[in-house]
DNA sequence: GCCCTGACCCATC
DNA sequence: GGATGGGCCAGGG
């Protein structure tokens, strides 16, 4: 597999997502191309540079809880209207991107 | 080159 | 609904 190819594809996709919404790793890595790969979006998110700009705080997994050790990205959602459950996830029956969206797109 | 780890997912119990 | 086990792949020691 093409990791750059891979990562390009994933960061580009993430960069879609409208705010106030959140996306699975799961789906990014459907979207991208790369089923099962889904290790590898969240992989790719940790790396990415922060000058590209990816709003990666908006990629939980899919349980709907958050990266582990940043609590910036709670505080993030929460600017953009989401807010999480007592337990600290988010609620993707309300808060999930329509990756029908998305597939119409392209 | 092997082994462990990890911002994961799914089926099953 | 939580817990468990298996599968996935790249990166680092």
């Amino acid at each position: 597999m093409n990791r750059k190819e891979f990562s390009d594809k994933v960061y580009e996709i993430v960069k879609d997502i409208p705010s106030g919404q959140v996306a699975t790793y799961g789906m990014i890595a459907l979207l991208s191309g790369y089923p099962l790969r889904s290790r590898l979006v969240g992989q790719a998110l940790h790396h990415v540079p922060d000058f590209l700009s990816i709003p990666c705080h908006r990629v939980v997994n899919h349980q709907g809880r958050l990266a582990p050790g940043w609590t910036d990205q709670q505080q993030l959602l929460s600017n953009e209207g989401i807010h999480l459950k007592e337990n600290g996830c988010v609620d993707l029956k309300k808060y999930l991107w329509d990756i029908e969206l998305y597939k119409l797109k392209c």
